[in-house]
DNA sequence: AAAATAATTTAGGCTCGCCTAAATTTTTAT
DNA sequence: ATAAAAATTTAGGCGAGCCTAAATTATTTT
């Protein structure tokens, strides 16, 4: 399978595990920056192959095939990034570029002895679920957005919604880093901003900010 | 620059080192897996591009910039084998091919942190040198072929000349590794063959074999 | 329901790295 | 020195994955 095969079945496991949706020819030929002719004609090639189910005019969706292959790239993927924070100490927006060439790479062999060597890791370090290897997601955390926090209660930053760089270095920038312990002080209603406390220094974050943070609710 | 430019660098370099004559067109066919007139086409391009000189008839050497380009892909491939026995596990006769595609990662980055993970190390699972950032090599280790040993003295197994898998699977039948402590106990004339002792077992080898191993003289 | 707009597909073409077959140059053998 | 053999290059083509422009189908607006 070529890279490209890879990409195309990643993206649209990412567009259509969203809701059980299809994925539209132009959201892959966004998400794959192409252009939607390409798309299409891949699209052909997939639907041929057997890992896409492409109906023309109405979208596409992955055959169970194709979600196998689409879950061993994720996998392959999430375990990556995790190497490369875990074990080489880059930040966790650092990573998503060099996991993209990573997972490209072939040999079985060498995910599993990855996995055993992280000692199977059950989420990334964006908080994102790591397949196993026969493709089954551990339980997912149990978790809100940072707008459903209680005042008072404490929590976990465990993932965020939005993972370009331009957020991930805005988060490093108020230095919220995954695994934060955060304590919601006080709800502005006016314009939905909050307030919270990560080991008592104060921070205030905007609505747009907060409703991409994903925590999850921690006894004190 | 491509994969495919990588692996012509790769292989241009590792032709010409063994003297500094000029890679030859059939000679880089059959390394490269493919057709003489396939490398004719690719030639012309990398010569365009400076990275390579070739002369029609004549055959093809670096310039300063293909070798530069060439030891940096030396420089990951060997750090990649380094990773993957010592950090996971891999038998130093099954990483060629994982690191065949690991090396193409477009990351300086990654490269200098996983070295700096790594410990720096100056050979790699296989003995040979790993070029540093700047692309230069360690001094090599003062070695001779297993031929050469003298009786009574002893050595130590620091790389082998014939990198096929079936001669490295050929060693680890006969359990001698990488590292391997020898005592030449005697040569035998009439074939050439010697018999050696790794820790009191005793080992016989043909001159074939001998001539492919390379060891180093230690103090006993 | 027709017209305007948006999404998608088709048609034709491009580059990269490869191929076969044929032509050319170099080397080897006689 | 010349003929035969081997190495190399040229010519013409192919598939993968992409592109633009034009045609087609769906959706939205009026």
């Amino acid at each position: 399978m070529s890279e490209s095969t890879d990409n195309y079945l990643k993206t649209i496991y990412a567009l259509g595990t969203v809701e059980g949706a299809a994925a539209t020819t132009t959201a892959l030929a966004e998400k794959l920056c192409t252009k939607a002719s390409s798309v299409t004609d891949m699209l052909k090639k997939l639907n041929e192959k057997g890992l896409v189910k492409h109906t023309k005019y109405y979208g596409t969706s992955l055959t169970a095939k194709g979600k196998k292959q689409a879950l061993q790239i994720v996998r392959k993927h999430r375990l990556w990034e995790f190497f490369l924070v875990e074990k080489l100490g880059f930040g966790w927006n650092e990573v998503h570029d060099i996991a993209e060439q990573l997972e490209h790479v072939e040999s079985e062999m060498l995910i599993d002895k990855l996995d055993a060597y992280l000692n199977y890791p059950k989420y990334d370090p964006h908080g994102d679920p790591i397949p196993n290897k026969l493709g089954n997601m551990p339980a997912m955390r149990k978790t809100t957005s940072a707008l459903n926090m209680k005042l008072g209660e404490c929590y976990e930053l465990v993932a965020v919604v939005d993972s370009s760089s331009q957020f991930l270095n805005h988060l490093k920038k108020i230095k919220l880093t995954l695994g934060s312990l955060i304590e919601l002080k006080s709800k502005f209603a006016f314009d939905n901003s909050i307030q919270i406390s990560i080991n008592s220094t104060k921070l205030h974050l905007s609505q747009q900010v907060a409703a991409n943070l994903i925590v999850q609710k921690k006894i004190k």
